[in-house]
This record gives structure tokens, sequence and C-alpha cells, in this order.
DNA sequence: CTAGGATGTGCAATCGTTTGCACAGTTGTT
DNA sequence: AACAACTGTGCAAACGATTGCACATCCTAG
């Protein structure tokens, strides 16, 4: 059985004929400094005889700390997270810390189902993908001090810590890259308002359209209810119906863009031909599409990295202060956007 | 403070006014009858009021149970294996269990790290999808005791529950469609042999290619060290140096496919006027490719979920027998393969 | 009417660690 | 030379749950 080979601090102790409390300050590196180098020695040299491994489940009854966190994200099939999570991953795991995977398709009840369920397992820590701009489950882990980071999206309750990609700014890359082209009636297909993203950019799209002096026509900002391909087309060809003149379409996120290919498509028309197209994100293969989709790339990784650390942070270091960080996207530019012709 | 508020069960026993074990009878639905109804009624209301759940970390050291099990992947970003994490996740959810994830990167120290650390919390059973044909994590997992099943790959070692696709039947799936379009030379890039799929699918390949009586020629078989364009593109390159004539390949997987795309095109020929090209998993976005991939789909998703029950099953009823299982895979013909001209 | 079996609840030990406190033994100060 | 201040280690009490055992209480049967 595997609880039967498993070394207990107790057998180091009783192999070395010292008190197992002597072998924890050992195994301590805070208190190792306590005790005799000779038994020092000895204990560590009896631990790795018995392969001994403290079991976490003992300290962190004890301690209260479990060195594991809990990770919320929507989806994992979305190509957009998996390396958000490996960015996270990377930025525990040098602490000693593990993480719990929760996928909740944005649904409040498995939201609150897993974050239940991790909570139970007295995770350290949160870090949500999640987060609506107005969640329930941000205040309650305000309310009982649960150390929390949001990533790539962000919340309006504020002193939270969050690490999310600077949408006002890539939406601004793109948008001046169209203009380079000689695009000046642009249209946005604006992702939902209740995500912090789908507002950030539509805010974005706005002010840089004013400050670049390009015709900011209401007509040419279509709404949508879900960053999907669906949503996409569905929007793409609403803007299309208005009837109102545009040469160009800076799509909320990569799956919208899809959505449009195929509305311009429907249409009759032809990318980059009469419309250009950019996305959001840079998904795996985009690249690979005709056309290639010229879009904004999030440095995805990084900010999982980052929200790893931040939240270790958080956890070690109890009064460390709530920071909102912004990382820089990049403009990729492809096959999707074309000069004016 | 979290753990201020955190009701434990002797407050539910407190407020009660009857003993902590009392309370933890009412809780266990096996020992619930033995208590009196109107104290039940009363011990879950008071639960209910004060947002009692059980501390899993104390419950775990009592029980030596943490319904935390392990999985252990190669890599998250690889589009294979979300599918498959969200079929374990949905397999083991229903019975209260939740994992712990851990990339690996098929690197064998960050294999024993990620284990180790698993370990160290308990956990009561593993999932493995990075199992080599020969795999110590495999062996240490079955000297111990601890529960495991393979997903998707599986180890030579007998004994293992494992849950995989059947790959000969995929491989045979695609010849059997090539044959059908008039070829009878055809090529097959196999996967590498340390895996099991990587061999699987080959001896398919020579089984189905004497089977069906279509020609054996050594010089059209293509060896890569790994599952990726890069060797796709080296082998696929390889097998054209040969001279030996072939009108179709039948890639050991997606992304080798892909690099056949490219050495197909380097050469100066076209997929599929020149050559057909059959791809493995039916990745996310294949079908959008020039020319859409003809492709044999695994069902990740089911392959995950069966693995996540059978391991629940192993870890609650001890003696439970291991079960090699293989699920169906299906031809999902595109644009990619096309008649001999 | 009492012995004996159910029945329901409490008691206390236990899981493997950590950590405040106590206590020897040593060193240092005056 | 006597006492204070360290040093290094052991002791035992936690952490929050589970569970074998004991013990009342009540019911039933002879």
């Amino acid at each position: 059985m595997s609880n039967r080979n498993r070394a207990t601090i107790r057998d180091v102790a009783d192999r070395v004929g010292v008190h197992p409390s002597t072998v924890s300050r050992v195994l301590n590196p805070a208190t190792r400094g306590r005790i005799t180098p000779e038994i020092v020695a000895k204990v560590n040299e009896a631990a790795a005889e018995l392969g001994y491994r403290p079991n976490q489940t003992a300290r962190g009854l004890r301690t209260n700390r479990t060195r594991t966190i809990g990770v919320l994200i929507p989806d994992i099939t979305n190509p957009l997270f998996p390396p958000i999570i490996r960015g996270i991953e990377d930025g525990l795991g040098a602490n000693g810390y593990t993480a719990i995977l929760g996928n909740t398709d944005n649904i409040a009840t498995r939201e609150a189902d897993a974050v239940g369920a991790m909570r139970a397992r007295q995770i350290d820590g949160l870090i949500l993908a999640t987060a609506r701009r107005d969640d329930p489950i941000v205040d309650e882990c305000i309310a009982d001090g649960l150390p929390l980071v949001l990533v790539n999206r962000t919340a309006d309750a504020d002193g939270m810590s969050s690490i999310v990609n600077d949408d006002a700014l890539g939406i601004a890359l793109a948008v001046q890259h169209l203009k380079k082209l000689g695009h000046t009636r642009i249209a946005h297909i604006a992702g939902p308002r209740s995500l912090s993203t789908g507002e950030a950019r539509r805010r974005g799209f706005l002010e840089i359209i004013k400050s670049e002096g390009l015709e900011g026509d209401q007509r040419l900002i279509a709404e949508t209810t879900a960053f999907s391909e669906d949503e996409g087309l569905r929007a793409c060809a609403a803007l299309f119906d208005t009837n109102a003149a545009f040469t160009a379409i800076v799509a909320a996120n990569d799956l919208i863009a899809l959505g449009a290919y195929e509305a311009i498509s429907d249409a009759g028309q032809s990318c980059p031909g009469h419309v250009s197209v950019t996305g959001f994100n840079d998904m795996p293969f985009v690249d690979r599409l005709t056309p290639p989709l010229t879009t904004v790339r999030i440095p995805h990784y990084e900010l999982g990295r980052e929200a790893g650390r931040r939240l270790v942070e958080l956890i070690e270091t109890p009064d460390s202060p709530a920071r909102a960080t912004t990382l820089r996207p990049e403009l990729i530019v492809r096959g999707s956007t074309a000069a004016v012709t």
C-alpha cells in the first residue's frame, strides 16, 4: 500500500534517535540554524534514505497553508487559456505551489461550486480568469480576505490585483495600422460589455478613432453577446445591413474576426479586397487561414506567469498592496489587411 | 480572515448542543441513519446557517483519502489535451473529486517532480497522459499500489488500466478510404516508436496494407522522433528523396501532416493534386487549412471522461480489475484526399 | 419484574506536522 | 564564585475531522 512504506517524520526521528520536533526543525530552513550541524547532517541523511516527503495534508492542517491555489477559467479548450495556465504554473512552481484547475463555462453556479470545492481544500489563494466586471466571487474573496489575482479580465471592484493586457493600446495599434493603409471609415465589432475586455476594447476604439481624427459613425459599432464566431457572423451581417460604408473592421477578438470573414463572403465581398479585418489574441493557426489574420498578440504566457508570481507575493507578504498591471500587446500584420483601393 | 469565520464541526455541534462526532455522523450519508431524525434536521439547519464546509485537509489526514487526483500531461498548449482534461474533470466531478494538473513537456525529471509534489499532497490516484511504453512512473505507481489510469497513450507493462483510441482502426479507415480513391502506393510517416501511439499506428499501417493487398515497400515508411510539424517536414522530404513512387501519405498525426503539406509544396507538387494526405487527431482548425485536412477524429473528450470514471472506480473499489479499453475513432473526409488521376 | 438486546450518543484516540514553552547544559559577566 | 543569558533539544498541545468503543436509555421477552 502507498501509505505503508510512506515514511513519516517520526520514522526519521526514530532512526536518528532524536525527537520528531528536531527533525521538523531541520527540515524547515528557517529553524535549521538552531540545530547542531552534526544532527542536521544525520537527519538529512536518514530522511534521504527513507525517502521521506513531508505530508502536505498534515502540514496544511497545522499551518493553515496548503501551498495549493485555485485557478478558475471559462474553458480550457479555448486556445487562449492554455498558455495562461502554463504561465501560472511557472509563476507558482518555483515556490513549491501547485494549482487546482476548474472550468466554469462562464456559468455562475459552476463557478460557485468550483470555488466551494477549492476552498474546502483550503487553497491559499485564487486566480480568476473568469471575472465579470461585476462578480460575486470577487466580492466573496475580498470579504473573506482570500488572496486573489485576476488575470486576462479584470473587475470593476477596486483594491484588486490584476494582470491584464493593455487593450486600448492593442486596438490603437490596429487602428493606426489601418489608417496608414488609407482606411478612414473603420468599423468595430465589440465584445460583450459585461466583460472588461469587451468594454476596454470598445472604449479604446472610440478614443483612438477620435484622437486620430477618423470618422466616428455610430452605425459602425456592432455589438455581440459573446466572443464567438457565431456572434461575429451575426454582428458583421448587421453591420452590412446598416448600409453604412466601411472599408475595414476591427474585431474584438479572433473568433469574431472569423465570423466576419464568413459574413463578408456571404455578402459577396472579399477580404482584404473589399474589407480589411483585424482580430485580437493571435490564436494558434490564425496564420494559416485564408487570408492569414492580422491580429493583436497578447502575451498570454507572461500574463499567467505574472499572475502566479503576484499571487505568491500576496500570500507570503500579507500586507502587500493591490496593483493593477497591464502588459503590452503587439500587432502582427498578415494578409487580412491591405491598402484601400 | 478567511479562517476566522470558517465554521468547524465543533461550531455546528455547540450550536445544536451535541457532540462533534454526532455532527460528523449526520454529515456522513453512511452513518446518518443511526441518528435521531430530529437531531439530523437540527444539525443540517445549523450547518447551513453557519455555512459549514468540511475541511478536506483535516478529513484527508484522518482518512488518508483526499478526493484529489493528479493528472500528468505533456503540454496543455497542445490542443489535443484540453478536451481530455475536460473529460477527466467531468468523469471525476460527479463524485466530488478534483484534479491537480501538471505539464511535463515529456521531460522525465519534470514528470518525477510533478508526481512528487502530487504525492506529497496525498493524491488518491493518478491519470497519465504522458506514458512512454517503458515508463518509470508507471512502475512506481504499480509498486506503491497507487491507483493509476493511462489515457491516450498506454504502456507496455501489463495489469494497466488504460483508455486509448483504437489506432489500428483509425489507420485502417484512412487506408481503406485512400484505396477506394484508387491509391495503391501509400506512404506512412510514423510517429516515435517510444510512444504507444506511434508504434500502434505504424503496426496498424503495416497490417492493413498487407490485408488490403496494397504495395508494401519498405521505403514508403518514414520515421520521426517527435509528433511535430518540423519532423513531419523532414520525414516527408526524406520520403521524396528515396525516389520511391507514392500517391498518398498517411501521417501519424495532424502536425506531421502539416509538415508534409510543406514538404509537398517544397517539392513542387500539390495536395491533393499529386499527393493525398491524411492526418490523425482532427485538431481544431485543420478544417480551415488549404486544403482542409482529411483526418481521423479521436474521441478525446470521451477518452478523458472514461479515464476519470475508471480512476474513481479503481479508488473506491480497490480490487476492481485492470482493463485496457479502446474507443472507436472516426474518419473525417475533407479536401486533402482525392482520387488518383 | 428483571435480564438482555437494541438504539442513539458521547468519549477519546488518532492521522502527521508545527511550534510555544520548559529545561537542561554551557558560556559569559561581574 | 554566583548568577544571568544563551543554546540546543524535548515535551505536549494544537489543527479539524473520523471512528472504535463504552455507556446510558429504552424496549421487549421470559
